[in-house]
DNA sequence: CATAGTAGAGAACGTTCGTTCTCATTGCAA
DNA sequence: TTGCAATGAGAACGAACGTTCTCTACTATG
């Protein structure tokens, strides 16, 4: 088994056991035995549990992008891949495994006491309103559509994963077609 | 000190330990010397930590929900009310202890683990989507409106707990807007 | 004044967790 | 075959935490 290779598991592990139960609820020996590695190939890899939780991130993060992109490149008119961000949210609000934004839920749990869990959520949450905003320049649309419609991806996130079904999407989705159309129509012709 | 005295300050002191610095990372030791109430006390007054947590989960629906209320009802029109929901974000954000929706914390950190924890951050969204569909009811706008609206307030308080700014406030009131005027343009002349 | 009951401070206990250490085993090279 | 380096399993250790227990000091009543 290459090096690589078992970084990759112990990372893909963690991911699932830290979105399935909560990153504090998951101890060293739980990861061991679910990545099915030696106490000694774990801490060999990894300095700490905390930098086993910012690799987790990052790979969370790349998911993230590349899941996303994947869908919005799917689409044709920049209308409709605006619209796409909250198709890849309705495709993942209904997998079993949804719990909700990882980085959202790191940030509640950590952020207040780790200050790099804070940073990288935040940087996560940055990268995204840049892609939205990248979206909806291609789109024409005035500056301020971006943060309304990254508003609503967030509360769509938070709202699926609490309330435990996917109707958040398709809301959260109706709303964004509004608000685009709102944004753009204003662009032609300018009274606010 | 009365019995409801000791037990209203410990759970106001919790509430804000566990606001500032996420539940698990506030052993019961810091809370005692905290709340100035001695371990006795307590335990005497609660069973457990858990249920000092339920306590100040009650606590917390009770703010919100009085706060919340008590900005709308200071607005005249309907649509006004509406807004006024963002204008209640908009002062907590500007809070220095402000650090996110409380029952979102609690959920990331806890309702993987805790049903009852989980429960209760459910049933404290489902009250505030109820409240905000009656003021959209108020307002004559169709039911869609309200989980639009709802979706958009949770947003805004997870991207303002992140960013660490209450911008999202802000936005997510322009957003309002738009999708409030929408909904009431679309029921007199329905084309949907 | 004497004494019984109460309350506070914090020691103690059992558990869990992150991290390190030990030791037996294995595979390989000379 | 013999010796060595690496590996895996899990014991061990120190710290932290939730919870309970002990002991001391004070209060209030006879």
């Amino acid at each position: 088994m290459n090096i690589s290779e078992v970084r990759e598991r112990i990372v893909a592990t963690a991911d699932e056991l830290y979105n399935a139960k909560g990153i504090q609820a998951v101890g060293m020996d739980e990861l061991r035995s679910a990545a099915g590695v030696s106490l000694k190939k774990l801490y060999g890899e990894f300095p700490s549990k905390s930098s086993i939780v910012m690799a987790v991130l990052e790979h969370r993060h790349q998911s993230w992008t590349e899941g996303l992109d994947a869908t919005v490149r799917q689409s044709g008119t920049p209308r409709e891949r605006l619209l796409a961000i909250f198709d890849y949210l309705a495709g993942w609000f209904c997998q079993d495994s949804f719990r909700g934004c990882g980085f959202i839920n790191s940030f509640a749990e950590l952020g207040a006491v780790s200050p790099e869990v804070a940073e990288y959520a935040r940087k996560h949450k940055e990268s995204f309103q840049e892609y939205v905003a990248r979206l909806a320049m291609e789109a024409g649309a005035p500056a301020y559509l971006a943060p309304q419609l990254t508003i609503l991806a967030e509360g769509a996130q938070t709202t699926a994963a609490i309330a435990g079904t996917s109707d958040a999407a398709g809301q959260a989705r109706q709303a964004a077609e509004v608000l685009i159309d709102a944004a753009l129509s204003a662009i032609s012709s300018p009274q606010a």
